[in-house]
DNA sequence: CTGAAAATATGTACTTGATACACATTAGGA
DNA sequence: TCCTAATGTGTATCAAGTACATATTTTCAG
């Protein structure tokens, strides 16, 4: 047993500790987005050729000067351009055999953007989204790090206000509720919905109307920026 | 920017991502156990001059032929000797400057054992129970950590039976709701934590009562194993 | 112009879980 | 035998979630 705490310095850690930095480090991120009334999710196809055809998370190796929280905000940026955007960690997975090419343990975190309001950067492979509910198998555990990252998802949605991430600017409650509905896989009463939602105070209603359906309009509302009362 | 899923073999990746196998891949557990009526965690001395003095969470390199989950219960077991316990992951930490001596990730895990009913591996350092209220300032990140998977705790207690693994195999009622407050960090009412409690059908009567207390005794109640019917 | 269709908008009763709180009971010890 | 210090239990209240029905507003078809 070598306590990694007990290292005297980075030279003797290197000597001594040689093969235990041969373990790879990444992140991979769950991109989640809403399109077609259905949740999607950011994905590559992977160019392995173990997983020749299959789609895989965004993911890349943790550098060794940026903290891992960086690594997902700069892997998010480089594929699609956000700043700034919620991102949080899920879990990490070590199993020895999970990538074909060496053992590399990867934290996974996901996040929530409106896909009609950015630009994806399509400067390599095949980079698309695809629903959820669609993809059977991905390459690497990553159908196992997607389910890991919806779950905590679902737990998150009535405590905070993420869904309005992957919406636009202004959206009926119908929307908002088909969303909702989307990420829990399951219907949604919509008086009680409704309620819900009334108690936390996220919503703004705009005073517009719903335009072009061919009944009873709804209102648009549009999230309520906290700091600002209306 | 070099996406991980791309390495087309393992030698290839050990020439051309070098550095990237530079970071260090630890596991740190945060044992939890109960006596004095406070929660305490056990600790050992940390032996590295930047923390000398002070206190350290039971860690371990990752091996590379090792999933992450088994290095955390092989620490947890070289250090208590038992198999078999609740071991939970909870979070990766992976600041550039959490360590010292390198760049260094872990991932924390969290886990709870009677204190009395194992034999601790004393045979480096300074290996000792600490009540978690009084370990004000510990070595590396790890206060950060520890209240991490306390604060994880606290949101399990109520949902999964896990605290009894902090007790004998007999207690009173009144035990296990001074050990709920002592997670929990502020007082229950009585009667309330027992109607939640028995609700649950964790608890199994065994008949006898409590021996030497200078008021009425209360029942013993024993951990009401899954499947057994009483 | 009118009525049908399809959705919005809203309120109420019921159930469940959490909380606040009071009184009778039992063993040990003086 | 009484006092002490707990155990053991029940009830009223409040909050949150759930089930459910009716009136309203717009568009479209005729």
């Amino acid at each position: 047993m070598t306590p990694i705490h007990s290292f005297k310095s980075a030279a003797a850690e290197k000597r001594s500790h040689q093969s235990y930095f041969k373990i790879g480090l990444s992140v991979d991120c769950v991109i989640f987005g809403y399109a077609d009334k259905e949740l999607q999710v950011l994905v590559i196809k992977s160019d392995l050729k173990e997983f020749a055809g299959q789609w895989s998370l965004l993911g890349d190796l943790v550098r060794p000067e940026e903290d891992i929280d960086e690594a997902s905000y700069r892997v998010l940026e480089e594929r699609t351009g956000l700043k700034n955007v919620f991102l949080e960690q899920a879990q990490a997975f070590g199993e020895c055999d999970r990538h074909p090419s060496g053992r590399v343990v990867t934290i996974a975190y996901y996040s929530l953007i409106d896909i009609n309001n950015h630009k994806l950067q399509f400067n390599e492979n095949e980079l698309s989204w695809k629903p959820v509910r669609t993809l059977k198998k991905m390459a690497f555990d990553h159908r196992k790090i997607l389910d890991t990252c919806l779950q905590r998802l679902r737990e998150q949605i009535f405590e905070k206000p993420l869904l309005f991430n992957l919406l636009p600017g202004k959206f009926a409650l119908r929307d908002l509720q088909e969303l909702y509905e989307s990420v829990l896989g399951e219907p949604l009463d919509r008086r009680n919905f409704r309620k819900k939602i009334a108690v936390k105070e996220w919503l703004r209603d705009t005073g517009e109307l719903e335009r072009s359906v061919v009944h009873r309009p709804g209102r648009l509302y549009s999230r309520n920026q906290p700091g600002k009362r209306q």
